[in-house]
DNA sequence: CCCTATTAGATACCAAGTATCAGTTAATAG
DNA sequence: CTATTAACTGATACTTGGTATCTAATAGGG
């Protein structure tokens, strides 16, 4: 009697799947849990839902997430790191510090000015992290000027 | 008898009593370790060296060089937090993955590409974290082509 | 040389992991 | 459909990074 998941932790768990992970209860359960998530969230916050999962469970069930690119982690402002499910492949996160929403950040050129600025300084660039800090265009609205 | 420091330990402990830190000895000795440090290092490096101060000492000070701006914080590839002498205000770091030498980008113009990219997603940029990974020339003329 | 706010260090705690290991289970081979 | 076994789980303990709390010590101004 499987429980079934949303097309979500379906996704979640098709591509723990594809890399020779196995099917069990708990992925599953852990996967229906991050599916629904609306924002990005906090290993222990996780944890917390879940008493009836181990700890080493549900902090392997994440670590191997986003080694499959299914989950991406995102660094908070404050140094905390977060995750949250991920869409594509490489992109870099804008973050509102006010409600917690993340836009995925596509279309943009930063890689190839990095590109560019590191070769000045005759550095071979293997990869960065990039995160951006700001208010979403919702919470612009619902507070014109400051806070 | 106050242990006299290297200039460099000095212009750490000038940074904490320009924000009216008082002038301590456990400070000073974190201060000379951090600064005969040659690369970046992580916390619990400097504790590990420094037997005779208190855990919370050291991460106090750690705190508090980092609120001043005589450090800053470095995100490894690996998601670890490590800490390395701060001279400019805000700037980002070409860190080398095989020797783990840091150098400052500076002259770039990274931030006014997230501006221009971030407002068109109608997002009000407050800050970002960029880190970049990759070889430094010295580690590419060692091992010209792969490692 | 006092006075007191700051600091130090001990301790305990929390968050985010990782390592180990005995017991369980998924998937496959027969 | 059962047996096999590699993968997995969950308990436990440990590590790193960091904060909170508290008592004792001390810097530095008056």
């Amino acid at each position: 009697m499987r429980q079934r998941g949303s097309p979500l932790s379906e996704q979640l768990m098709d591509a723990l799947e594809e890399r020779g992970y196995r099917d069990t209860a708990p992925r599953r359960t852990v996967a229906r849990a991050i599916a629904a998530k609306e924002r990005h969230f906090a290993a222990e916050e996780l944890r917390e839902q879940l008493p009836g999962i181990g700890r080493a469970t549900v902090y392997r069930s994440l670590k191997i997430l986003v080694e499959a690119g299914a989950l991406c982690r995102v660094l908070l402002e404050d140094g905390n790191l977060h995750y949250q499910l991920s869409h594509r492949g490489h992109h870099h996160h804008l973050l509102c510090v006010e409600c917690g929403a993340s836009e995925d950040l596509i279309g943009c050129d930063i890689e190839d000015r990095l590109e560019s600025v590191a070769s000045a300084h005759h550095f071979q660039v293997s990869g960065h992290w990039l995160e951006v800090y700001g208010r979403c265009q919702t919470c612009q609205r619902e507070q014109p000027a400051s806070a």
